[in-house]
DNA sequence: ATCCCGAGGG
DNA sequence: CCCTCTGGAT
């Protein structure tokens, strides 16, 4: 896709959400960061589900290690994969607090070390958490960059590396969640509902634009 | 490449 | 029944 596409695809995304936000339900740093640990192969709804309850008492890792691993896992059974997630939650929390002083490190590399967070949950925070301008290529990043042909590549480090280079400034740090919601709702894995989507000409993938 | 693994949708 | 959901560790 081409400079000037690129740009009206972010301007268009932009337009129809000024105010591009997560949907994973937090209160703050670490609540958040754990919240997207739950998260993976998991739908936004079912770990705010989960989370609604934990979040009202447990808001810190020291709060977390006090519950355990069993209590925790009470909390978060609904959630696909919760044996490891329970696990790794408390491990990183622990981890948290033996190195980190409790906070949540704003920095890539240290979040990267932590159990349970690799590349992908460490860039989710540090644009979110941090404002910075990161580009973590999830499920459906991977597919919407794939697909329209905006940052096309075998995997995700090489979508991400090609979103670094063709973002436009202005849309870096909105980037994120504007494709992510875009994947969710519009350009959805099983039936891409293209007839309503606003990047349709710019894209692709789009019968229309095959024609 | 494989395992982990429940809920929701079609 | 099948597929998908803001992946990470081995």
């Amino acid at each position: 896709m081409k400079a000037p596409a690129i740009f009206e695809f972010f301007r268009r995304l932009a337009e129809a959400n000024p105010a591009p936000e997560t949907e994973l339900a937090y209160v703050n740093d670490y609540t958040l960061l754990v919240a997207v640990v739950l998260s993976a192969q998991a739908t936004d709804i079912g770990v705010n589900k989960a989370t609604k309850r934990l979040f009202e008492t447990v808001t810190t890792p020291e709060a977390m290690v006090a519950l355990g691993e069993e209590g925790l896992r009470a909390h978060i059974r609904t959630i696909g994969l919760f044996n490891t997630k329970a696990k790794n939650v408390i491990a990183l929390s622990e981890a948290l607090i033996r190195e980190h002083g409790g906070q949540v490190p704003a920095d890539r590399d240290a979040l990267e070390r932590l159990p349970g967070v690799g590349r992908k949950t460490a860039n989710v925070v540090m644009n979110t958490a941090f404002g910075a301008e990161t580009f973590a290529v999830d499920t459906h990043i991977f597919r919407v960059c794939n697909r329209t042909g905006l940052a096309p590549g075998k995997t995700v480090l090489a979508v991400e590396r090609g979103l670094e280079k063709r973002v436009p400034k202005p849309f870096r740090l909105g980037a994120h969640h504007w494709l992510i919601l875009h994947g969710r709702y519009v350009c959805k894995a099983r039936r891409p509902e293209c007839w309503r989507c606003p990047l349709a000409d710019l894209c692709r993938f789009n019968p229309k634009t095959l024609a």
